[in-house]
DNA sequence: CCCGATTCCTGTAGGC
DNA sequence: TGCCTACAGGAATCGG
């Protein structure tokens, strides 16, 4: 499940190997993601060399020509640098062939995945232009929150989720930055104050750069790397862990559910 | 505008 | 052992 950590670890490990390289040849095995990929793709980026890869919320974007690839990874994408010479897997649906002889693959068994093509300026891409900051930024404070939450009956959880708020916080790291902040996620957004909303941030900044931080450690090399997700590898406080006990206060863990999604928090650390 | 429900997809886990 | 079902979830879309 690449949330943002993954998906910045991502563009660290793909970026020396893709960036300034040709795209010498397009293979579209499986057009069928959870958008389709546009038919004229390949013919749009062959023989066009890769830019700067940048990472927009848990978008990937890859500059070619007088466009960008728009790549993601949905819940169980994965992309990694192999020789062409090996085996096809069931599941690899694009590959990119580049002029330094690596191909670009793109794995995604549950196909929630994307890959479009942005013409021109991608920030006029309505899909780009309407997210709302990046949650390592210096533009996401508490007071931004707060003001944001005004008037919303909406869970917090729900809220923190919402990219139009706040980019990259998926299921796993909301749960974690909830817990971190002491702060129940049934709670309505619109009335939490404005010094838990910065415990909040301060909690979703932690955990997302501890994340980066391991993946950064267990994903580095990308080049004939199976892409196994890092953040398995640190300490998860509530996430996945319902009916466990609390590693503060030993009451065990609780779960429901909120925007039909799973939802473990303590019922004693969080109010 | 706001918010909750629904939808896409397949591998995995649990029950029997 | 094998069949069946529930669940996982990002984000667009729709209905109230």
């Amino acid at each position: 499940m690449p949330e943002l950590p993954e998906v910045e670890t991502t563009r660290r490990g793909l970026a020396p190997y893709t960036e300034q390289q040709v795209v010498e040849h397009v293979t579209v095995r499986q057009p069928k993601l959870r958008w389709p990929i546009p038919d004229e793709l390949p013919a749009l980026i062959e023989g066009q060399r890769i830019g700067t890869l940048v990472r927009r919320a848990k978008y990937l974007l890859m500059p070619v020509a007088e466009g960008h690839l728009l790549w993601h990874l949905g819940m169980s994408g994965s992309l990694r640098l192999v020789s062409p010479e090996t085996p096809v897997r069931k599941h690899d649906h694009v590959e990119l062939l580049l002029s330094n002889g690596y191909a670009l693959r793109y794995h995604d068994p549950r196909r929630f995945g994307a890959l479009l093509w942005l013409q021109g300026d991608p920030m006029a891409d309505q899909r780009i232009a309407s997210l709302g900051p990046e949650p390592l930024s210096a533009a996401l404070t508490g007071a931004y929150l707060y003001e944001q939450s005004r008037g919303r009956k909406a869970a917090v959880k729900n809220f923190i989720m919402d990219n139009a708020v706040v980019v990259g916080v998926g299921n796993i790291y909301a749960s974690e930055a909830l817990f971190l902040a002491g702060i129940d996620p049934r709670r309505a957004a619109g009335r939490i104050s404005l010094p838990r909303y910065e415990a909040l941030t301060r909690a979703i900044q932690q955990v997302l750069a501890q994340a980066i931080e391991v993946g950064g450690t267990t994903l580095r090399d990308f080049v004939g790397s199976d892409g196994a997700a890092g953040y398995f590898a640190q300490q998860l406080r509530v996430y996945g862990r319902a009916g466990e006990a609390c590693r503060v206060c030993q009451t065990p863990l609780k779960s429901i559910r909120l925007g039909q999604r799973a939802s473990v928090f303590c019922p004693h650390c969080q109010r």
